[in-house]
DNA sequence: TTGTACGCGTTATCAG
DNA sequence: CTGATAACGCGTACAA
């Protein structure tokens, strides 16, 4: 192998090296002259630090590990970009990896990245996961750790996520000021943390307009391939005039279903997704959406995380931040209804 | 640090570390009781050797670097999962950056992955590479490396893409026998291999039907936000009565600008994109594409770099592998012509 | 200002 | 069968 190493540079410049590792950083009083010598030399050489080794010995890495359930989402693949903007700019190395909803696969890969020495976690938990205790070791050791998206209330932990409370109910408001009364709502899983919160956004706007909460109206809907369908089916028994769907796919489901059953979308149903769907404004008619703000997000959640790191944050304040999602009305639902 | 060591384990059962080590791996002549004891204790502190010293000394780390352009795209993301299925079964961490289009950024992480003593790369270029000598030397230092979906002609790696001559054949041929002449082609940046393949492929077809190539028909979009509308607007110019988008987004970008102009596609205008766009059912009318086998790209990709890293591949062939893609033909875009 | 020695956690070689 | 020792590459207390 023909990496070069301190080592190289020492004996070439006929040093020892514990000076040509101090020439290569801090100054700490170092001859001028030798320092430029190696510094010349190791440049020339183009000298790289093993950060393997540098690892082992400082125990960090500079390196941030991300954990999605999957990365083939649009929400998390720009939540990502977010850290990446953000990690990059001061000077962090950002690790990705998808625990593809599986809680095994969620636990052995925060573990690879914890013994590979990550600095810090950001993850967003799998919808399987429900025992997060080994996360609560992790903290316990003062690995920081920050979650965005799918939080859990039994982690003290800081959060990053969507308002979704405020977004559903904004959608499921936009739907009865359009004048809707039977607005059928296809959830995430219920074991994901924010399937709550958007459901109860879409109870408050009910009970706001005084319609009452109709149970038979909401679905949960899994990540199998074929599990929106039936689920779309069932509620259309329930005659609702209106669906909010709590993400893209689900979205994508219902439309689907609806083509199939050529049920004519302005005329009798309206759709908002809980989505950053970029072709929601190609559809006939157009689908008014709430959209996350994925980058934000991930810019905001890289932040707080590297402020843990670095140890500005003394005080842990494990609050939930909570970022504004924004409610897109496309002209011709309006015209539609 | 309470991350227990091999050390920690000798001290408690009064053995040297050594033996410990070997009680934990091969068996090499160990005495049977020893190694129980051992095993059992490591067991019961739930010992876990530590991945960087291990990649310190062994100078691998049994961990694959993928580098794709980005990551917020269904083809990149879907051949990632190929990819991780393949690694996983066969013993390997999947570690995923993105190099957002960018030559320098590609470079950069590359090197990173590599210094993390990676036991191979699989790469897609981004757009704004073109020195590929980066890679050839680190080819030269023996460093597995097999290219997926973008490769370089001018480097002799190993590479998996999709068919893209037979691809773009298969689209264009099919918009011909709708009774198409004046197809328009949208292409991505000449830069990328696959770019030339397309093209080709596009012409082939005119030829077999002897449609002459006019080169007012194609243009070249790139990555930002807003270069496909006026791309198509110009190319709307040469009054061309189908599409060929090159890509999703450009896909997309088209089926924009043409409806904002209110053209109506099934009557004036077929679209075929070479996509993964898994709305292509919903809209209306819904779109003909040539789909790209994403997973099996990355099955196939990933099988032949561990083949290389586990040298069951004496002789490197570099010889490119293609994957048919298939062309899914919708049924009311027929229709509608 | 520079060099020596040690340790990070692990494995391999060589004695015993 | 087991233990001491060296080595992977680097940083740093301690000595000079």
């Amino acid at each position: 192998m023909d990496t070069i190493t301190i080592k190289d540079i020492a004996r070439a410049l006929n040093l020892s090296t514990s000076t040509v590792s101090r020439a290569l950083r801090d100054s700490y009083e170092i001859n001028a002259e030798t320092k430029r010598q190696v510094v010349e030399y190791a440049e020339r050489l183009h000298y790289r630090p093993n950060p393997i080794a540098v690892s082992l010995k400082e125990n960090r890495s500079r390196v941030i590990g991300v954990i999605v359930p999957q990365i083939a989402n649009l929400f998390f693949s720009q939540v990502i970009n977010g850290i990446e903007a953000v990690a990059y700019n001061r000077g962090y190395h950002v690790s990705i990896f998808q625990s593809h909803e599986s809680y095994e696969r969620e636990l052995a890969t925060v573990q690879q990245v914890v013994a590979r020495k990550a600095d810090g976690l950001l993850i967003s938990l799998s919808s399987n996961t429900v025992d997060v205790s080994y996360l609560r070791q992790l903290q316990e050791k003062k690995l920081p750790i920050v979650l965005f998206d799918r939080a859990s209330k039994d982690l003290d932990v800081p959060s990053v996520t969507a308002d979704n409370f405020a977004g559903a109910f904004a959608a499921t408001e936009h739907l009865i000021q359009m004048g809707r009364r039977r607005i059928a709502h296809v959830a995430i899983p219920a074991s994901i943390s924010i399937a709550q919160e958007r459901l109860a956004g879409y109870r408050f706007a009910l009970e706001k307009y005084g319609i009452p909460y109709d149970e038979n109206l909401v679905r949960h809907a899994g990540f199998g391939p074929n599990e929106v369908e039936p689920i779309v089916n069932d509620l259309l028994i329930q005659s609702p005039d209106a669906f909010f769907a709590a993400s893209d796919r689900l979205a994508i489901g219902c439309l689907a279903t609806l083509k199939k059953w050529n049920i004519a979308i302005p005329g009798q149903i309206a759709l908002i997704g809980f989505t950053n769907i970029t072709v929601a404004d190609l559809l006939d008619p157009p689908m008014t959406t709430v959209e996350q703000p994925a980058l934000e997000i991930g810019q905001v959640a890289a932040g707080r995380l590297i402020d843990l790191i670095e140890g500005k944050q003394k005080t842990v304040s494990s609050d939930p931040v909570k970022i504004a999602t924004r409610l897109v009305i496309r002209a011709s639902t309006q015209a539609g209804l």
